[in-house]
DNA sequence: GCTTTTTAAATGTCAGACTTTTAAATGTCT
DNA sequence: AGACATTTAAAAGTCTGACATTTAAAAAGC
């Protein structure tokens, strides 16, 4: 493990690049101990804060985790998926609020992947998926049902619809992208009427995932999406128009 | 922007998160300045090392970036596709390395993320999506190809057929898939038969995509997926009898 | 043998000094 | 007046050394 005495970068950031690719190609393995920051400091011939700032940011991306005490330390940590997913979302969200990422484009991808699980979920899907899926819809047809809440209770939805893929892979990567599409949804003031039209396809799926009908769970996820994007590009001509006004 | 002394964690944690929740409610904006470190410490009422630590975790998720100098600083960063999918590869491919993910949970996850893209591309793909297609191809048809770049152009024919779709939330999401498999591919010996049947299937696919034909292009990558779990299932049982005769 | 106390190693925090970088401000020359 | 060189100040980067806190093992006491 050196650093590059020519690199232009930090020091404390080059420190962190090269024990991150120790850690990738396996020379760190999960659970091991780093040395002390006093051990790093003398090996990389630094002192101890620039080693401290360098493990800050390997700590940042859940790549080490560090303990107090005697005996303590900075291990090489075991990513979750769950520890996976929080960086995902944020930095997802973080994406389409800072990307100008037109209500459409992040429509049809969010859409697209929940699609690609469908067959696996028309596979895999138990009586636990469509208990909690059936539970939303519920939820969802309570009247005086705040968007907030609606939106939590879609969430909850197609996160089941997801899982039952029984993929976590799948599960990561979509659930990011459901979670990063949030406050675009919450743009959208859903009315009576609109809720009723989702609730309804909401059912269809939930009936399409119990049958095993992949291909009918696709073809109203496409609906959805569609309809979804209609409601968004509402709002959005709605401002645009307010704004002429003024 | 306050921090809780009751909250267990160390400070730099906690400041971190402070400022980190300041950038996502848009308190701080895109191309702000923060105050200067020294500023930031009498704020927080704690030492610059502090806040030097927490400041080198948001640079790790590239929230912000700093700069030298006289009116220099840390300035909250855009953050670009290109930077979020850097991380998602590192994510992944560390979530696939660490968690004992089987081949066949990740390359399903995988092609069916793929799959997804295939409605989008066939209507956006251009004549430079298709030659780049058509370009890999053909290298792949060269006999005497290294695995390595085998695996180079595999991963190049597919980006391209991802870019196709023109969607780069669909982009960021699935190159970061596909990269992160890599690893696991390049267990994978291609013989040239296997390469023969894969090379097919690009060009049922290249061709597929050329007639704008959606469907079939989730045919041949559904063949592919399944051809590909095969290889990756006999090196697996290949390995396994290996260890037994031992 | 169990409990309590001690101890040492490690991270966390602080204060202060020095170095390097950078861009604006100032000065100088034509 | 404009172009170029120099100075300067602000800010991040680094270093040193100290002290606080946490923690688990080791030692002591019963």
């Amino acid at each position: 493990m050196k650093i590059d005495p020519n690199d232009a970068a930090d020091l404390s950031a080059q420190i962190a690049e090269a024990i991150r690719d120790a850690i990738i190609n396996g020379q760190l393995i999960v659970d091991e101990r780093l040395p002390s920051e006093a051990e790093l400091a003398e090996q990389f011939d630094v002192s101890r804060s620039t080693v401290r700032e360098a493990l800050k940011r390997l700590a940042a991306q859940s790549l080490i985790r560090t303990q107090r005490g005697a005996f303590g330390g900075a291990f090489v940590n075991r990513i979750s998926f769950e520890e996976a997913h929080g960086q995902q979302i944020t930095t997802s969200t973080l994406l389409l609020s800072m990307n100008a990422v037109s209500f459409d484009v992040a429509c049809d991808a969010r859409f697209a992947m929940e699609r690609a699980c469908a067959p696996f979920a028309a596979q895999h899907r138990n009586a636990d998926h469509l208990a909690t899926m059936r539970a939303e819809i519920h939820r969802q047809s309570q009247p005086g049902l705040s968007d907030e809440s609606w939106c939590a209770s879609d969430v909850a939805f197609h996160r089941a619809l997801v899982d039952a893929a029984d993929n976590p892979v799948l599960s990561y990567q979509l659930a990011g992208a459901v979670e990063a599409m949030q406050p675009l949804m919450n743009m959208i003031t859903f009315t009576a009427r609109s809720r009723e039209r989702i609730i309804a396809l909401h059912t269809d799926i939930t009936d399409a995932l119990e049958a095993h009908d992949s291909a009918s769970i696709e073809l109203s996820l496409i609906e959805l999406s569609s309809y979804t994007k209609t409601l968004g590009d509402d709002v959005i001509a709605a401002k645009k128009s307010a704004k002429q006004k003024r």
